[in-house]
DNA sequence: AAATTATGGACCAAAATTATACCATATGGT
DNA sequence: ACCATATGGTATAATTTTGGTCCATAATTT
């Protein structure tokens, strides 16, 4: 017998050398390892010996294989953090608007200028004419809710803000948008934030937060209530 | 030994290479990445690979891109961050905070298992006979808000506090920390946090959040009040 | 000696890549 | 207002790469 310390040979061997570069981090989360044909050159194996290796990966869950694709690292050290906006649901997304967006508002009527007030109304009214085109509307949507941030005069929130907001254009909502943006629905959302305005520029915080409110909560029911 | 290690080729090559450059910074925010057949010349691929990485990139949300326009980085470094907490005063921390914090505990009230509230409860131990080390005080108080974020399930809020604690944590607030966490305020807040344990174990979401609330704007008066 | 494992080769089927060509939009100059 | 150009979007077919499978043989272990 060898030196106990030797390392080990055959499937064995390739299995654990291929798990040390993965667990180590040279090979990362979703990235491609080197064909089978490529791997039984670097190893100076035959190809079947490195499939039984790669089986064993897989039946580690460290690797999944594609017919005709490769094979990927599905191991995920703890140092790969998350894509927040992978993990959040569209309900999550409208249940953080819902802890933002009303403070937003009250802080805009606290502090926003006139001049503010007039640059938001300039944006709300890109909005106008969009009640055919979805993907207009959303954008004229977004221009008026980072507006409305920036209006606030405090750079944390308008930062945090800007995050959900980037976060929402990437989420799965998108994709239901064009189901869930009618003409009637844009008119109705657009009378919402003209309603909003008037009451921002009256400067009645609750009427406007409740306004916000049940904007999101309606937002929260066309989620739902569609196919 | 041989080397595991081979520069991946393909798509899968062409995505990490533009990515690397785009987190490196060498492509700046909102910068025009080269054409797709300029691209393609570059990597020696062909343009149908370079689409499928800028379709990889896109879907990282590291880039968007414009029928007729191009290819525009969309990811902003964490430099950032640095800049939003450099110009973010305490009470703009608050402010953000009262948004967010009553929100929280009201999810938590509606989600949280009664592991998580024992959890939470073991947490808040921790702060137990720290009225005079303002500092292990301090690290107590956000275990324990971080622990609330976690306890109302859900990911995005939760990432949001995480982010507004890094700020408070490199906030001027930590200058002051001394003077205004005497061994009265300790206690005080310490009282704070077990009434909102309470409330919370009793499901009481306005007791709750008024207790919150509450809490913030003694914070607030706290840091106005004093020298 | 028997059983297990590794080898090398051949072929199959799925997926990716390549190479073109053409369409639709955006931009800048005339 | 128009035009030429550059850009991303789409479609198609041929080629290459890749994992999946099988087999006869050699090497290693038991």
């Amino acid at each position: 017998m060898e030196h106990p310390l030797q390392v080990s040979t055959g499937s064995a061997g390739v299995f654990n050398r291929i798990r040390e570069s993965i667990i180590s981090g040279q090979y990362g989360y979703n990235e491609r390892l080197p064909s089978e044909r490529d791997l039984a050159a670097r190893f100076k194996a035959a190809r079947g010996t490195i499939r039984t290796a790669l089986e064993q990966l897989e039946q580690a869950n460290l690797v999944r294989r594609k017919f005709g694709s490769g094979t990927f690292v599905t191991y995920r050290s703890d140092t790969e953090r998350e894509d927040i906006s992978e993990e959040t649901s569209p309900l999550e997304l409208i249940e953080t608007r819902m802890a933002i967006e009303p403070h937003i508002v009250r802080l805009v009527i606290l502090n926003a200028s006139n001049r503010d007030l007039n640059r938001l109304e300039e944006v709300l009214k890109l909005a106008e004419g969009t009640e055919n085109d979805p993907n207009a509307f959303s954008m004229a949507d977004e221009a008026f809710r980072m507006t409305l941030a920036s209006c606030c005069q405090n750079p944390l929130l308008k930062w945090i803000y800007r995050l959900i907001n980037d976060i929402r254009s990437h989420n799965q909502w998108s994709a239901r948008k064009d189901h869930v943006l009618t003409p009637d629905r844009i008119r109705f959302y657009n009378e919402d934030h003209w309603r909003l305005m008037v009451a921002i520029r009256r400067r009645d915080q609750n009427h406007a937060a409740d306004i916000i409110i049940s904007h999101l909560k309606q937002a929260h029911r066309d989620l739902l209530g569609q196919d």
